[in-house]
RNA sequence: GGGCCCGUAGCUCAGUUGGAUAGAGCGUCUGGCUUCGAACCAGCAGGCCGGGGGUUCGAGUCCCUCCGGGCCCGCCA
C-alpha cells in the first residue's frame, strides 16, 4: 500500500510540475529524517532552485500553495530548508491495509538461476560455507517472495584436486581399499573423518614432496573416470555430497539440481564450448613466450579497456582445459547457450515432495523438468574468485553473448574469519603473526576451521537447554522442535545481519547468543504475537471481525495516537523493504527489517495490554495490530528461512 | 607492480541514488515482572565518521592524495 501512494504521488506531482511551472523533472522521494515529519519528504524545490533562480524554501511555499490533491493524502508541510513533506490520510491507509490492498509484486518474465553452496565433496562443510548456502538460500527466498521463478543449483565438482587428495590419503597413506572406503562412507560421520584425513594428505606433501606425483597421478585418473582410484573418488564424493545436503537441510535449505564436473567432462561440454570459442576468436593459440603451446584469453577481454595485462590460459600446453574453462561451458548451458544437456536422476526427495535432481551422462527413466536455459544468472561465490568469474563472464562476452554476459552476476560476498577467542576457544593453535591479527583465516587444507554441524549441534544444545528450563512440562519431542527452530534462527540471522562485503570474524560467543539483535528476538515477537490470540481462545473469546468493527472513522480514531500509527506505518513497509533489499542484492537489508519490526512490535506488546483493553473498538484495534505485526513478522522471517516455534 | 574490499561509539556492525539533530546490538551503569511469560521494555553515558585536500547550497556517502588492514592477480582448483 505504501508503494502505492508513492507511485500515485510521483505521478501528480510530475503532471503538477510539468503543468504549472513548466518543467520535467524525476520525482525523488526520501524518507523523512524524523518520522514526526510525516511518512514522505519531497526535495523537488532543492532541484528547482537551479532552473528558477529561487531560494528552494520560497518555491516549496508556492509549491505547497497550490499542491494538487491526492487520494490518500492529507496534506503537505514545508519544512527545513525547503523540504515538502507529506502526510498520509490514516485511515483511509489502515482501511486500505485492512482490506488487505497489497503492493503487486514483479511478475518478471524469465527463469532465474541462483548457484550456491558448491562446496568440495571432500570434507565436511564448515562456517564458510554456511555463509555462502545461508546467503543464497536467503536471496532465493526473496526472490520467490518477489514473483520470480527460481532454479537453485548446487555444483559438485567431484573429480578435482580436493576429492583427489583424500583419495592419496585413503589409498597412499591408509592402504585402504573400495570396499573398506565404502563400508567407512556408510559411517554417519564420514565427513569428518576426510576433514581430517585431508588435512592430513596435505601436511604429508609438505614433508615428501614425491608424494605430489601420487596427487598428479590419481586427478588424471579420476577426470579420466576409471580404475580402483576414481572409484574410490566415486565413493568419497557422493558420499560427503549426502553429508553436506543433509547438513544444509538442517537450515532448511534445499536444491533443484546438482550438475557435477563429471557430467560435465563425460558429456564434453569442454569439448562443445572449445569449438565455439575457437570458431568465434574468444581464444587464441600462443606460439611464443612463457604460455607457448597454450590457448589462452587475451587480457583486453577481461580488464579494463586499455589495460592489455596478462593473457588468461584456458588449456593447458599438454591440452588439457583450465577450472575457467569448464566454468564457461557450465555458465553457457546455464544460460541454455552450448546447445547441449546433462541427463538427470532424481537425487533425494524432500519432505515436502521436492525433489534434488544430480546430472548424470546416461539417460534415466525418471522425466526431469527442464533445467539450466535461465534468464538471469546468479553465482554465489566468495569475493576472492572474482577474478575468475570476471574471465567467465569476458568468455561469453567475447563469445557475442552481450546480454547473457551482463545477465550474468557475480552474487559475492567476504570470507568469514575466525576471532582469535574463538581459535582459542577451540584449541586452534596460532602462530605469534595470527595472534595479532582481529581474525585468522580458516583452511580446510589445514584443517582450522569450525565444522557447521558441530556449531549447530552447540546451538541446539543451548537452545535446548533455555527451552527445558521456561518449558519443562512440554513434551519432550516438542521441546526438540522448538529448540532446533530457535538455534536455526539464530545461525541464520547472525549469518545474514553483515552486509556481503563485511569479512565476518567469527566468535562463537557471539554466534550462540539469543538476545538483542538475534534471530530469537524476532522469533520471539512472533511468538508473542500469537500467544496474544491463543490467550484470547482460552478465555473462550473468538477473535474479532476486524472489518465491522474497524471502519474508516474508528481507525482514524485510533491511529491519531502517533505511536499507533508510527507502528503500523512501519509494519505495512515489508513490500518496499523487499524490494529495495532485492534491487541492492543485500539479504541483510531483509535481516535488518525483520529487527525493527520486532524491536516495535516488542515495545508495542509492552506498552498496551491487549486482552485486559475495556474498550471494544480499542481492544479490536489493538488485536487487529497484534494480527497485522504477526502476518508480516511471519511473511518476513520466511524469506530469511527461519520459522516460528510454537512457544519460546 | 596491477585489481577489489574495509577503516563510523569501548567491542561488533548499519547508514538507499549526496540531504534535516550520524544510528543499532553488545558491554557499562540505573530502573521496570501481579502471566498477553523479562529470550522483553525504558533510561544514562559513550562520535574530529582513519588524516589531508577538492566538488557542492549541502559530504560518513562523490573525486584526488596519504596512512593503516584484508583478499586476489598460476599451464592449482
Amino acid at each position: 500500500m505504501f508503494h502505492i501512494l508513492e507511485k500515485r504521488l510521483i505521478e501528480a506531482v510530475g503532471r503538477f510540475l510539468r503543468e504549472s511551472r513548466q518543467v520535467e523533472i524525476p520525482v525523488v522521494l526520501e524518507q523523512p529524517r524524523q518520522a514526526a515529519f510525516g511518512e514522505i519528504a519531497l526535495p523537488v524545490a532543492f532541484g528547482l532552485a537551479k532552473q528558477l533562480r529561487q531560494p528552494p524554501r520560497a518555491i516549496a511555499e508556492a509549491l505547497a500553495k497550490e499542491f494538487p490533491a491526492v487520494e490518500g493524502i492529507e496534506k503537505v508541510e514545508i519544512a527545513g530548508g525547503g523540504y515538502l513533506n507529506v502526510r498520509f490520510d490514516r485511515g483511509y491507509y489502515a482501511a486500505a491495509l485492512l482490506a488487505g490492498l497489497t503492493d503487486a509484486t514483479n511478475e518478471a518474465a524469465g527463469k532465474v538461476i541462483v548457484e550456491h553452496t558448491n562446496i568440495n565433496p571432500n570434507k565436511a562443510a564448515h562456517i564458510g560455507h554456511l555463509r555462502n548456502a545461508v546467503l543464497g538460500d536467503t536471496f532465493v527466498r526473496m526472490l520467490r517472495a518477489n514473483g520470480r521463478k527460481v532454479e537453485v543449483q548446487n555444483y559438485i565438482d567431484n573429480t578435482g584436486v580436493q576429492v583427489a587428495d583424500v583419495v592419496v590419503g585413503f589409498h597412499y597413506l591408509e592402504k585402504k581399499t573400495p570396499a573398506e572406503v565404502r563400508n567407512l562412507a556408510a559411517q554417519p560421520k564420514f565427513d569428518y573423518y576426510c576433514w581430517d584425513l585431508y588435512a592430513r594428505t596435505s601436511a604429508y606433501y609438505g614433508s615428501n614432496p614425491e608424494a605430489v606425483e601420487w596427487r598428479r597421478n590419481t586427478l588424471h585418473v579420476i577426470e579420466a573416470g576409471e580404475g580402483e582410484l576414481a572409484e574410490l573418488g566415486h565413493i568419497v564424493a557422493d558420499a560427503i555430497v549426502e553429508r553436506h545436503l543433509d547438513t544444509m537441510l538442517r537450515l532448511g535449505i534445499e536444491y533443484d539440481v546438482l550438475p557435477r564436473e563429471s557430467e560435465i567432462l563425460h558429456l564434453r561440454f569442454w569439448a562443445t564450448a572449445f569449438e565455439q570459442l575457437k570458431e568465434r576468436k574468444a581464444i587464441y593459440f600462443e606460439n611464443e613466450g612463457k604460455n607457448s603451446g597454450c590457448w589462452v584469453m587475451a587480457g583486453s577481454h577481461f580488464r579494463e579497456a586499455g589495460d592489455e595485462g596478462e593473457a588468461k590460459v584456458i588449456v593447458r600446453s599438454n591440452g588439457t582445459v583450465t577450472y575457467v574453462g569448464k566454468d564457461i561451458a557450465y555458465q553457457l548451458w546455464k544460460f541454455g547457450l552450448l546447445g547441449k544437456d546433462f541427463h538427470y536422476k532424481p537425487l533425494r526427495t524432500y519432505q515436502s515432495g521436492h525433489v534434488a535432481w544430480v546430472a548424470t551422462d546416461e539417460p534415466c527413466d525418471a522425466p526431469a523438468p527442464p533445467f539450466g536455459q535461465g534468464g538471469e544468472v546468479y553465482n554465489v561465490i566468495d569475493s576472492r574468485q572474482s577474478y575468475l568469474q570476471d574471465v567467465v563472464v569476458a568468455g561469453l562476452r567475447a563469445l557475442g553473448y552481450a546480454a547473457q554476459a551482463e545477465k550474468s552476476i557475480h552474487f559475492s560476498y567476504e570470507m568469514v574469519a575466525l576471532s582469535p577467542r574463538t581459535c582459542a576457544e577451540l584449541g586452534i593453535p596460532l602462530s605469534e603473526e595470527d595472534r595479532k591479527k582481529s581474525y585468522v583465516e580458516v583452511s580446510g587444507r589445514k584443517g582450522l576451521g569450525v565444522k557447521a554441524d558441530d556449531l549447530i549441534d552447540k546451538l541446539i544444545e543451548k537452545a535446548r537447554a533455555e527451552v527445558d528450563s521456561r518449558h519443562p512440562d512440554a513434551p519432550e519431542a516438542e521441546r526438540a522442535v522448538v529448540a532446533r527452530q530457535i538455534a536455526v534462527g539464530a545461525l541464520r540471522y547472525f549469518l545474514l545481519k553483515f552486509t556481503r562485503n563485511t569479512v565476518i570474524a567469527f566468535d562463537i560467543q557471539e554466534a550462540l547468543s539469543f538476545e538483542g539483535e538475534t534471530g530469537p528476538y524476532v522469533q520471539y515477537a512472533a511468538v508473542r504475537a500469537r500467544n496474544i490470540f491463543r490467550k484470547l481462545a482460552e478465555r473462550g473469546e473468538a477473535a474479532p471481525d476486524f472489518a465491522a468493527v474497524l471502519d474508516r472513522d474508528a481507525l482514524r480514531r485510533q491511529l491519531a495516537a502517533e505511536e499507533f500509527w508510527q507502528l503500523l506505518l512501519a509494519a505495512s513497509k515489508a513490500g518496499p523493504a523487499l524490494e529495495s533489499a532485492l534491487k541492492a542484492g543485500e539479504p541483510s537489508h531483509v535481516g535488518r527489517y525483520a529487527f525493527t519490526l520486532a524491536q516495535s512490535f516488542n515495545s508495542f506488546y509492552h506498552d498496551y495490554p491487549v486482552l485486559t483493553e475495556s474498550n471494544r473498538e480499542k481492544k479490536t484495534f489493538l488485536l487487529w495490530m497484534t494480527d497485522y505485526f504477526r502476518r508480516r513478522l511471519e511473511e518476513t522471517l520466511a524469506i530469511l528461512g527461519i520459522e516460528v516455534p510454537e512457544y519460546m
